[in-house]
DNA sequence: TAAGTGATCTCT
DNA sequence: GAGATCACTTAA
């Protein structure tokens, strides 16, 4: 397996909508169930306090959304429409309630997909990410250019308001097919 | 386009 | 305890 820098605490610990954008082209690396998988993070969206009406933190403190007002760099794993688990990690200072969504990573799209494909459940809840929870993020040295990074609105947040669902939280790299030149210059 | 699915939250 | 809601996916 690549070897890759470990992404600690502080990695997290800064604003969520940096978080987000730095996710894009880190690796998403699990040893779960004996499985290895290590996928490149292409699409995440951002949760960002308390105001944020998307954010599951907006109507307060709660059992489930509890790990969000808790240290950063632990994942944040729930059931969505009883079907899905979606993979959040807690980012920003501790006390202020904000994660990132990973939607994407690899070939994958799609965060229950995502999930299922990796082996996610509950059991990664509130479990920091770290290679000893068999769950960790890696900078592997992938540079992403800002300009195969698109910006878009949240999905499925539609009850957020007209306000906060528009915000351009949703980050999407797509990467570019190297360019074979056809030609020789000169 | 609409159903499936069940934990979670709010209100009684 | 009941009812509404929900950061999705799949089958038509």
């Amino acid at each position: 397996m690549v070897e890759g820098r470990i992404l600690k605490t502080e990695f997290f610990q800064r604003g969520t909508l940096t978080v987000a954008r730095q996710l894009l082209g880190k690796h998403l690396v699990a040893s779960l169930n004996g499985k290895e998988v290590a996928l490149p993070i292409t699409e995440v969206e951002a949760y960002d306090g308390p105001k944020d009406r998307a954010c599951h933190a907006h109507r307060g403190r709660t059992p489930r959304n509890a790990v969000m007002f808790g240290a950063p760099g632990v994942w944040y794993v729930y059931l969505c429409y009883g079907v899905h688990w979606l993979l959040n990690i807690v980012t920003g200072p501790e006390s202020y309630p904000a994660a990132v969504l990973v939607r994407g990573a690899g070939h994958v799209s799609g965060p229950g997909r995502l999930t299922r494909f990796v082996g996610i459940t509950r059991d990664q809840d509130r479990r920091p990410a770290h290679p000893a929870t068999g769950l960790w993020v890696e900078d592997r040295g992938l540079r992403v250019p800002r300009r195969e990074i698109e910006r878009t609105p949240r999905i499925g947040i539609g009850y957020a308001g007209p306000v906060w669902s528009e915000k351009p939280f949703r980050y999407v790299w797509t990467p570019q097919p190297k360019s074979t030149p056809k030609q020789k210059r000169g």
